[in-house]
DNA sequence: AAAAAGACTTAGAAAAATTTTT
DNA sequence: AAAAATTTTTCTAAGTCTTTTT
């Protein structure tokens, strides 16, 4: 069955956007910082000079232990136990459940109102820890027998990994050790064989010449512009490559680049900006001070009112602090007694600074800027240059985790380049990093496609520096994304049957795979892997809770979840009886916070997908969905003799589809509400002038009024609205006649003649002043004066003008409707970009309208299907 | 077989740039 | 010319999925 596309647009009524922005909470307050440096790793390291030391190199030491385990138990916390904490007073924050305690005073407090009171209530998560009770949905709907003998079993099962996983945690900080930096040597060696293609510059052509001179005439500025910058020319391996390019695994053959940028040492801020602690100024040691910086920074966001991310924060500054003390002596144990707002200050007044330079200035430092990012930006792939992405390494800061990430708020680290580790040719100079030390390691993997990584601190995940977007690289995997998913469709009729089927087999945990694959594939869920317990909890189709979807008799499914980047994801859907069957199955003698589909893991999950077809993943289906989704809705909409604006919100509309179908979420602007009643106000007032237009038309002539387009067409235009319009229109014009009679005095007193007289002024408004009053009088009388225009003129004008309105009155809708909706995200990464090249074609719409350049340079590969091609 | 590591894609927020309005 | 609104780009967190280790 046709599984897909109708989905989307289901009623998806989002009750509210639920996302995780949702919670927030009170305390907050100021806050208090710490060197990026230091953070604990402490013990060890700590002698080291400061700043820079930071963590200890090899990662192993504590902190890295937990890094590695990463997902178990959340370590402790890494960074604060080595380190010196001592004294710190609880700093336990640890344990499992989030719950944390604090010290004595500090978030102590507010983080225990802010529990209870734990408002993230918008999204429908259950509390996390789990209030066992039962559901209430109707368990009984009995069903068939069998269907529910098997089941039985299953209860056991259902305990949610992730605990578990969790507590397996601590063991690990033996493991650690250091680990071997070159592990990919095996792989490297195959790589050389491949040596041919060194120099290879497989045909690349340049774009330009031929196209340009055709399109020329369109833009030329443009053009000439582009042309400089890039003059570089694009290698264009979709041309000539020969299907299937064999090896996949070795991605390039000789790589040079320039390594990354770290970010300049931190500043001390001058010596009259300084926090206060109980009103009194505190003198803070640069590493300190640059930790409460961090905070002071984001005084007036959320963040900041988060007791988690307070808590967190005020723990690991505590820490900095004990290695580097105020000097004078101060003790800062109260988060309360805090107070960041000096320093906060002096970054607004900072930034105003910034933005108060000139243009030169803020030319000259752009320019200087990027002279010294210049050689980082590009590097050398197979002889070819190619665009860097990532080459800034992170800052360090205060970890900003989404939704209620158990650690946001801690100190992310400094990164130094015994944290780096470079994947660079062999043979080839090995850069130098621009500040003190050396790289951790330096590889020479050509089996994978990154410059650089390091492990990041927070959770002991992987960096890495990749090319950028438009690189060759990245397109072609791009391409093969595209490619598989359209290869998905010369399968999914018979991987639905296959699973139709499965929705009714005996094996319980085929029933509930083939389950899972019609959610996957009706709905667009991720996969849904399982998560540590030091992670925010959201969900995806596998790790589905019980509390996550609620039963509708006779067939309708409610889920409610939060998603990647505790995005809420809500949608009543109708689902085949057999599926909300299996559903009632799975749920029955579960406790809400046991997982749905017990036998089910994402790893066998694409296991049995990929014998369905090689290569077929969870993911997949999604792209595949949002694709074909895609394109139907496009070759739906008819669009001929349309006008340029209809064609893109046609075009708008159909990508707005897609994103509620992936429920891709952005909050809404900040500004929308009062956007929108500019744009009312703005449609009323074009209403306003065809309604005078009309009626100076039917002064003319009232036949007229018999013509029905000339029908009362502003009805929504009331009495009131009307005068306050005029009035603003009045106030507007006399504005204009004192501003111009300004000006002409300010002339003639240059050319030393004689000023107006105020009188005149007087008589001008007042003309403007009748000129209303006369409005005034035709509102009453329905006619209006024609000013000296034909009959023909003014039809003529209400044409264009009710063109005008409807158009006007599309954007309106189309901006309403979308104001909670990011399209953004399915255009860089679910729709094939060959639709909308070949879509452009057939409606002579340029593709800039569309693609914003960056897209363009993404995506070179697709600009020149021809317009027949089809997802 | 199951955790952990590793590599790469996808995601919304925030910053920066650009365009429109005043 | 400044300010406001909107769009684009940057940033980096958070997923998916594969490979390696235990």
């Amino acid at each position: 069955m046709p599984v897909n596309s109708h989905m989307l647009v289901d009623s998806k009524q989002l009750p509210e956007k639920a996302t995780s922005n949702a919670q927030k909470q009170g305390t907050a307050m100021n806050g208090s910082g710490l060197s990026s440096a230091e953070h604990q790793s402490s013990s060890d390291d700590d002698d080291l000079p400061l700043s820079q030391t930071t963590r200890t190199t090899d990662a192993t030491s504590h902190p890295s232990r937990n890094l590695k385990r990463k997902k178990a138990a959340y370590a402790e916390t890494s960074s604060d136990d080595d380190v010196p904490l001592a004294s710190s007073p609880g700093k336990s924050r640890t344990n499992g459940k989030g719950k944390v305690t604090l010290p004595p005073d500090t978030g102590g407090e507010s983080e225990s109102e802010a529990a209870p009171k734990a408002p993230r209530a918008s999204n429908g998560r259950s509390s996390k820890p789990p209030p066992k009770k039962k559901v209430k949905e109707e368990s009984d709907l009995s069903g068939e027998d069998d269907d529910n003998k098997p089941l039985a079993p299953a209860k056991r099962a259902p305990t949610r990994k992730r605990k578990v996983k969790a507590e397996s945690g601590t063991d690990d900080d033996t493991a650690i050790s250091k680990k071997a930096p070159t592990k990919s040597r095996k792989k490297t060696m195959k790589s050389e064989e491949v040596s041919e293609i060194d120099t290879p510059k497989p045909k690349r052509a340049k774009k330009t010449k031929k196209e340009d001179s055709e399109k020329s005439p369109r833009m030329a500025k443009a053009k000439k512009e582009k042309k400089d910058e890039e003059q570089e020319e694009v290698f264009r391996w979709w041309e000539n490559n020969p299907d299937g390019n064999g090896d996949d695994s070795v991605k390039w053959t000789t790589l040079e680049h320039n390594g990354v940028i770290f970010p300049p040492p931190y500043e001390p801020l001058p010596s009259n900006v300084k926090m206060n602690y109980n009103g009194n100024s505190v003198d803070l040691p640069p590493e300190a001070e640059e930790v409460a910086g961090f905070y002071a920074a984001l005084l007036e966001t959320d963040h900041a009112r988060d007791a988690t991310f307070n808590r967190n924060f005020f723990e690991d500054w505590k820490n900095v602090m004990k290695r580097f003390p105020p000097r004078d002596g101060t003790k800062v144990t109260n988060f309360e007694a805090c107070d960041f707002r000096p320093m906060f200050e002096h970054f607004e007044g900072e930034k105003a600074k910034k933005k108060a330079m000139t243009a030169e200035e803020k030319k000259a430092a752009k320019k200087a800027r990027d002279e010294m990012e210049a050689k980082y930006t590009t590097c050398l792939l197979d002889g070819r240059k190619e665009k860097v992405g990532n080459f800034r390494v992170e800052p360090p800061g205060l970890f900003r985790g989404r939704g209620d990430h158990p650690k946001k708020g801690t100190l992310k680290f400094r990164v130094r380049p015994e944290d780096i580790t470079l994947n660079i040719g062999k043979g080839v100079p090995v850069p130098v990093p621009n500040m003190p030390g050396h790289w951790k390691a330096v590889t020479h993997d050509n089996t994978v496609t990154w410059l650089a990584n390091w492990t990041e601190n927070i959770n002991g995940n992987h960096k890495y520096v990749f090319l950028a977007a438009g690189s060759s690289l990245k397109g072609q995997s791009d391409m093969q994304k595209f490619e598989k998913a359209r290869e998905l469709k010369k399968h999914v009729d018979r991987i639905r049957e296959n699973y139709s089927q499965d929705l009714r087999s005996k094996v319980m945990a085929d029933r509930q795979r083939a389950t899972t694959m019609y959610f996957i594939d009706k709905l667009a869920l991720r996969a849904g892997n399982e998560k540590g317990e030091d992670e925010a909890d959201t969900v995806g189709c596998c790790s589905l809770r019980c509390e996550h979807v609620t039963l509708e008799a006779p067939d309708f499914i409610i889920f409610d979840f939060l998603g990647k980047d505790s995005i809420r994801y809500y949608n009543r859907v109708q689902v085949e009886p057999q599926v909300f069957k299996n559903i009632r199955i799975f749920k029955e003698n579960k406790n809400d916070d046991d997982n749905l589909f017990d036998r089910v893991t994402t790893t066998s999950l694409n296991k049995h997908l990929t014998n369905e077809m090689k290569g077929l993943t969870a993911k997949v289906f999604r792209t595949f969905n949002a694709s074909i989704t895609f394109q139907r809705l496009l070759d739906e909409e008819p669009l001929e003799g349309a006008s340029l604006q209809e064609k893109l919100n046609a075009y708008n509309t159909a990508n707005r589809k897609v994103a509620i179908l992936c429920n891709h979420q952005r909050s809404a602007p900040k500004t929308h509400d009062q956007s929108m009643a500019k744009m009312r106000d703005k449609y009323r007032s074009f209403k306003y002038e065809r309604m005078k237009l009309r009626h100076a038309l039917f002064n003319l002539d009232s036949k007229y009024k018999k013509r029905a387009q000339y029908k009362d067409d502003e009805s929504d235009l009331d009495d009131e609205w009307v005068t306050e319009h005029e009035e603003s229109l009045k106030a507007k014009e006399i504005e204009k006649a004192e501003k111009k009679f300004a000006k002409e005095n300010e002339k003639l007193e240059e050319d030393g003649k004689k000023l107006h007289p105020d009188s005149l002024l007087q008589e001008r408004i007042e003309e403007v002043e009748a000129e209303f009053e006369q409005l005034a009088k035709e509102r009453r009388t329905g006619k209006a004066d024609a000013k000296n225009r034909s009959a023909d003129k003014i039809e003529e004008a209400i044409d264009k003008l009710t063109d005008k309105i409807k158009s006007f009155k599309l954007q309106m809708v189309d901006r309403d409707a979308g104001k909670e909706v990011a399209l953004g995200t399915s255009k860089i990464n679910y729709l094939d970009p060959r639709i909308t090249a070949a879509w452009c074609q057939i409606h002579d719409v340029p593709i800039e309208k569309i693609f914003s350049k960056t897209l363009i340079t993404k995506f070179p590969w697709a600009m020149e299907v021809e317009s027949e091609w089809k997802f």
